[in-house]
DNA sequence: GGTATCTATATCGTTTCGATATATTCTACA
DNA sequence: TGTAGAATATATCGAAACGATATAGATACC
């Protein structure tokens, strides 16, 4: 599944515009996906040369022009095919934890501080979830909200209950010899 | 962190060569990162031509040669100068959870086999981690795996209890006019 | 004997990232 | 009232990473 299918997929909830879909890759496809502007206009101005989106230019009053994207039927079949395919396993990308596998390589201080922050910031995303909790939507829009607050209430949750694990031995053995 | 970095890091954990790096972005450092061949043997190159690691050509009997890597001091430095760095928001691509999220889409059947095929490889992959739980190892590579696990648990208990949710209105809407 | 898996390195086209550029409007603050 | 910062909006480009493929000997299984 590559940018330019989920962008299809965005599409069947209705008309879009390149920023708007950026704004749902940082909503509620943040937990599956991300993707950046460099990746969404040249995914659109594809899908728009295969004909599967048409284009729009929209005048705004008070804000710039936009280009609100529609899905055409070739671009439902399209996507409807690629649901089909079998998904790939999951994948993160967690710098965080990275650095924590490395804690005894850093000052005690530094790896408690580190934890606060990121508990700091993960307690203010969720609250921030919880608020947006959509009501209407498709039952998938709910499942993967649902399933983007558990993930987050997880790690919470295993961070606050075993943070001691790297934060004593910072302590106790602020520069193992290894 | 780039994977330059993340190869730096696994060779504070001991030499090695470029293959053993990949068996391990497939084992402990599954849930935080991944990492193919094509950018493991560039950046080995390139920290190579960096004077961060050495490299030693090390013939084995019955298998192929193998390039092993140590890192150097100035490697080491590099290193620890990256972990200070603040790390940036943790990632996560699911196109399993990008499907759900257009299930209404889907005969009923395929998402039941679908959720099914996920949990079988689910329970499959956390029985595999909880055999290879270290009992050595640094306390940041323990806490690491938990996180893993604990992850992969919150997954999992997840969609058994919510599965219904994509299930049901797939079999009610089989073909909603979105 | 054949087929698949494992060990091992490497390349290459395509995709995606991340930073940057540009321009207008709205908001907040001193 | 000025101005700094955030939001809206599109776009490009070099660098990084992906993913598929090639090569090749060893082992293991049917």
């Amino acid at each position: 599944m590559d940018i330019k299918t989920l962008c299809l997929g965005l599409l069947t909830f209705g008309d879009a515009s390149g920023y708007e879909i950026k704004k749902s890759f940082e909503g509620e496809l943040r937990h599956f996906y991300e993707a950046s502007f460099g990746s969404i206009y040249p995914a659109l101005m594809r899908l728009t040369k295969d004909g599967l989106v048409t284009c729009t230019e929209q005048a705004q009053v008070n804000r710039p022009d936009k280009k609100v994207y529609r899905i055409t039927p070739a671009g439902r079949m399209a996507f409807l095919d690629a649901l089909q395919q079998k998904p790939p396993h999951d994948r993160a990308r967690s710098d965080f934890m990275a650095i924590l596998m490395f804690a005894d390589l850093l000052p005690a201080r530094h790896v408690s501080d580190l934890v606060d922050e990121r508990l700091a910031s993960g307690r203010k995303h969720l609250a921030d979830m919880r608020r947006r909790t959509p009501r209407g939507g498709s039952p998938g829009r709910r499942f993967a909200h649902g399933y983007g607050v558990a993930m987050l209430e997880a790690a919470i949750a295993y961070i606050e209950e075993n943070r001691h694990l790297v934060e004593s031995e910072a302590l106790l053995a602020p520069a193992s010899g290894r």
